[in-house]
DNA sequence: ACCTGAACACCGTTCAAGT
DNA sequence: ACCTGAACACCGTTCAAGT
């Protein structure tokens, strides 16, 4: 995909810029579920078929909305403290998949190699280094925070997909799992004593807490390691 | 979805344990672009329609498949010290997300209620108030171990897609990659070592040694936050 | 109660033929 | 060089009608 590059113009109606720019929008607005070939075509006024002039398939398009937003991502001020650089990195990555949650079924299925892509991978490599880690070190603790942000955006998306439909559903859902969730309180006595506690608190601040609360954990434990060499 | 029994049988010729079946081996084999609801009926020796009969639409089977294979993770004994039984929880997840891979894009997009998935949570959250852990806390510590194994689990895939690439366009591929990447060296110092340190590591021992360094910073994190109280 | 068969409204992709 | 139009081989879902 990123190997190959753009034909030159001559009687071109289209841009790869325009259409991927029209599949971002149409992901943000409705998801996965949203975007066809002809969906695209259509809101540029342009038949399916000649998205492959430009695009080899709807996979190669994704590629590309992928490493759009990926562009997103702030890298922080190079002449900060590690930690604060690699903390502040992670929040903006967080902040991007929350603008674009399409993203996360698209990180694990595709290999991800455009260019913003690996640009934010020098950026988390240049401060762990700075900080002192190096060799196969340095990978593990830029993939240990790459992989907390996946994670706790993943865990995020599912919990509001889940109060998503205890709201649509308001009459006949809450009724019924009255009886289901009675069963799981007596079997799950922890399990029922966090969802009692957790009931009223707001998913969104709730997420973003939980998200510094394991940020701080793995780097007090990077920085642990650092000063054990 | 968990809500509603089955429904009594009588002339029943399926049931929805074969249909969750057929489609967690679909899955295993050819991911979700295998299946379809007419291929699962017709391993049944059914129309599609009669699928129908058991379950709402093809997005309430994949919630069914999602609980069955959660069913695989293997609950730690109770009495193990809090640090090796939550270690080993994340590492029976992670062995089983690795055998299903397409379970990883359902687990951001739908709401996860089901028995497994609940038994598996009480699971963590007893190892860890066990611990000392409670109230806001005891959640967040539980996310910080479920994200990482989520998250690392999604770079893995992603990571073992890019080799897969690499490796079925042999002769193309790696020739115009040369250039790409030759690119990408040149701005990106960084990456450039560690892309030549990884060139010959095996993905799947690398990627088991990430994992276990990464928990291991997180755990001595939560460690250090429970010696604070 | 459970299943079939046919239909409806979609897909991604290809490819001759046009300009 | 770039696009259309039509076709091919699929989808998920619904629903009368059968047993």
């Amino acid at each position: 995909m990123w190997l190959r590059p753009e034909r030159p113009p001559r009687d071109r109606r289209l841009e790869r810029e325009q259409i991927v720019g029209v599949a971002v929008a149409i992901l943000d607005a409705e998801g996965h579920q949203g975007l066809s070939m002809r969906r695209v075509a259509a809101e540029l006024g342009v038949t399916a078929g000649a998205l492959y002039w430009y695009v080899a398939n709807k996979n190669e398009m994704l590629e590309l909305a992928l490493d759009a937003v990926l562009g997103e991502v702030q890298v922080p001020d190079p002449d900060m403290d590690w930690r604060q650089a690699l903390a502040a990195l992670a929040h903006s990555h967080r902040r991007m998949l929350l603008r674009h949650p399409w993203v996360l079924t698209d990180l694990t299925a595709q290999p991800n190699l455009g260019p913003n892509a690996l640009a934010l991978t020098e950026a988390g490599l240049t401060i762990l280094a700075g900080a002192g880690f190096a060799d196969a070190d340095l990978d593990a603790a830029l993939a240990a925070v790459n992989d907390h942000v996946i994670g706790a955006v993943a865990a995020e998306l599912a919990w509001r997909a889940t109060m998503r439909t205890a709201e649509t559903g308001p009459g006949e859902w809450l009724e019924q799992a009255e009886g289901y969730l009675r069963r799981i309180r007596e079997n799950h006595p922890m399990l029922a004593r966090r969802m009692a506690a957790t009931s009223d608190v707001d998913v969104h601040t709730e997420s973003e807490r939980r998200f510094a609360f394991a940020l701080d954990c793995l780097l007090d434990g990077l920085a642990a390691r650092l000063r054990r060499r």
